[in-house]
DNA sequence: ATTCTCTCCGTACGGTGTACGAAATGATAT
DNA sequence: ATATCATTTCGTACACCGTACGGAGAGAAT
């Protein structure tokens, strides 16, 4: 980023580059890339390597220019993060028109989160950092919004039941993730993992400390996988908004 | 971590680490340091720095150690972030024998987390590639299932219901410190970055395409602090929990 | 034809994790 | 007492990272 621009300078360009709205210039050579290119290039990369991997000059190398071109068309790193993730947002189905009741729109808003992530999954490495909303995240906020408009809830309560579901979609999601990422990481399922590391535990761990643990372990084991365990869970959160609504009439 | 090390073999020293097995040698000259000081340290760095600027250069420096002096003690930066997670984990309360019913232990173990994270605001940086677990997560998981042993849930079922609240504690946490963060990086509260931002936003967003966005937005400047919008989600998600215990009996 | 603005990007800088191997320490064996 | 062996410490080096700076060239405006 240019070291002479504030961060409100940084963050106004930024999201205008979101929002698609700078203009080319009139002078000096025509640009021979577009911001979008650079960013699916990026999303491609963090689809194949993770986001750790991800880096400026992978980008530059994959589109045949040198690592500085980018600069010109993003401020930094951390920008094209952003707008890769709202890119990324823009491809969620736009529900505002669902049918079914309400129960059943948050769910599809909620199955679209977790098939997002799933698709890409570097989406749960992002950091903490990141401050400015692009139209892909407007889009989605809005169909959110709309899966339990006209049902009785306040507006500070409807705020906070999209908070509620969208934070459980993405702790489920994170878990869920992490054991595909593990297992494409170690060329081992979960359990031929554990069953390597096994001996080790067992030779170490006092496991007469956790009989609870111990005595759902096999069900851990056993467990349907991460899917049935989302499911499970945003009925539960589903069940429990059902009760405030129901609170409500 | 050593080039020739399988990652087996790391993962067993790292899991020797964590639970704290490891022997001295009796040759050589005798260690300077230990594994606790330096995670200590560590998690002092990245509380103070956040865990992106966290580098083995700055740990060893604050310990007056040369950089690869750390590579003694721990395989590699992984390595030492995973002993930090389980370090702080161990800090959490035992609720074993927590008293009250299935409810109150439960939001007991879920504040439990949440505080944890508001002292330590790191772990909602910490990366999706940690698959050793030490006493400190194993300490906190057997808590969190004693919370919910003997209510008529089938271990699956247990197994499930954890990872629905801790999920849930994730998600929460990680907006709440997102703000947190934000607001410590610009030096301005949330609506004082909105108000500077407007302008441009009011200048580019085409406000009528988010009609329920924008008819809960003052809901959303007004809203509670992350704080209420956390226990108004417990309290849904374990409302949801409660249907399925009624339903068992 | 000249000036101005822009694009591209090489170079350089300061930072990162960590492999390798040397020097010193200190226990063990002779 | 000396030699050998194992360990600790850590400097150096390597490959990688993000990005500041400024130069060369392209192309529009004057």
């Amino acid at each position: 980023m240019k070291s002479d621009e504030s961060p409100k300078a940084t963050s106004v360009r930024t999201f205008e580059l979101m929002w698609g709205v700078r203009e080319q210039s009139s002078r000096g050579p025509k640009q021979g890339l577009t911001i979008e290119a650079i960013v699916r290039t990026a999303i491609e990369l963090a689809d194949a390597e993770g986001l750790t991997a991800l880096s400026m000059r992978k980008v530059a190398e994959r589109l045949g220019v040198g690592a500085m071109t980018l600069y010109t068309y993003v401020p930094g790193k951390d920008e094209l993060i952003a707008l890769m993730i709202d890119a990324v947002m823009s491809e969620r189905p736009d529900r505002r028109d669902a049918e079914g009741d309400w129960r059943a729109r948050l769910e599809l808003v909620a199955r679209d989160g977790w098939d997002l992530c799933h698709r890409h999954m570097w989406l749960v490495d992002v950091g903490s950092e990141r401050n400015l909303v692009g139209p892909g995240q407007m889009d989605a906020y809005e169909s959110e919004l709309s899966a339990i408009a006209g049902i009785g809830l306040t507006p500070t309560e409807m705020v906070s039941v999209i908070s509620l579901v969208t934070g459980f979609v993405g702790g489920a999601v994170r878990g869920a993730v992490q054991v595909i990422q593990e297992e494409r990481r170690t060329g081992l399922t979960r359990d031929q993992w554990w069953e390597q590391i096994a001996p080790v535990f067992d030779k170490y761990i006092a496991y007469e400390r956790y009989p609870t643990v111990m005595s759902t372990g096999e069900a851990e084991s056993h467990a349907d996988g991460p899917k049935e365990a989302f499911e499970f869970g945003l009925a539960r959160v589903l069940d429990g908004i059902e009760v405030l609504i129901r609170s409500r009439r």
